[in-house]
DNA sequence: AATGAAATGATAGCATT
DNA sequence: AATGCTATCATTTCATT
């Protein structure tokens, strides 16, 4: 993991699709090492996929709450059960366990109010071993999901 | 946005970097049809760009926080303020507005701890506007950053 | 490890239905 | 709007330095 590594990362965050003759010209280098670097990258597993981001809006999905957990003391067994149960809920694009109190920071998008009702009541607050649950409407996005620092 | 752009956009979401000739085979479409969809669908903003997904720890970022945000009551015209200073701390990847308390929720991914303190008593509690800074440690990503439901 | 070159495969534009 | 064709460009492998 060289500068020139940490180059060609810093490329691909910024443009997923960028073609390997373009990357090998910006970082300076001709196709073929190139080309070699960017597969060992990917196989060593710095660089995990790619990906389209797409805009919520554009598929309907207008509604994002943030949603704060708490699990039940001395349930701690219940820890594994409530992480496989909430990795299944697809509107759950992003979950965290965090030190403390709440225990969990869950990202939820969906359609709408109604369809956040309907997640809440039907999935989220029948997840294992919760104590309480605690929700609140993101407004916006001040800062959208940015490039990592290099 | 027709069945075929959502599946354009599913295909799309999972693998950033299909060709379009894989995709038109996917999805059913020859290959100019499809790559016109594409196209149509980046124009209209509906795919906003492309990422390469990089594994924070490669990057030796090991340290990843949560830090809530309380602005001062009466000035709220530092909202303004406040948002554009965040949007310039490379190491805050996701800031979010909430309604009620606390006012913003922010994501920083840092190298480690010490990083973190620096961030923190150079940038984050000198933003402006902030009455209120608590922050958490991340332990783990339980869902990370998954695809938008379809 | 990087380069150059060559075969295979993808993209993008255009004419056709 | 979708298809098929074609010229151009990119990818990927291999021989060479």
């Amino acid at each position: 993991m060289d500068r020139t590594d940490r180059r060609i990362l810093a490329e691909l965050q910024a443009d997923g699709r960028l073609s390997i003759t373009e990357l090998a010209e910006r970082i300076g280098l001709s196709v073929s090492p190139c080309h070699r670097r960017v597969r060992a990258l990917e196989e060593s597993g710095a660089i995990k996929g790619y990906r389209a981001q797409l805009d919520p809006a554009a598929l309907s999905l207008e509604f994002s709450a943030i949603v704060f957990v708490t699990l039940r003391e001395g349930d701690r067994s219940a820890v594994e059960a409530f992480e496989t149960a909430v990795a299944e809920v697809p509107n759950v694009i992003q979950a965290q366990r965090l030190f403390g109190d709440p225990d969990y920071i869950l990202h939820v998008v969906v359609r709408d109010l109604a369809a956040f009702q309907r997640i809440y009541d039907a999935r989220l607050s029948s997840l294992p071993g919760v104590q309480r649950l605690t929700s609140t409407l993101v407004m916006k996005s001040v800062v959208e999901d940015r490039t990592l620092p290099l």
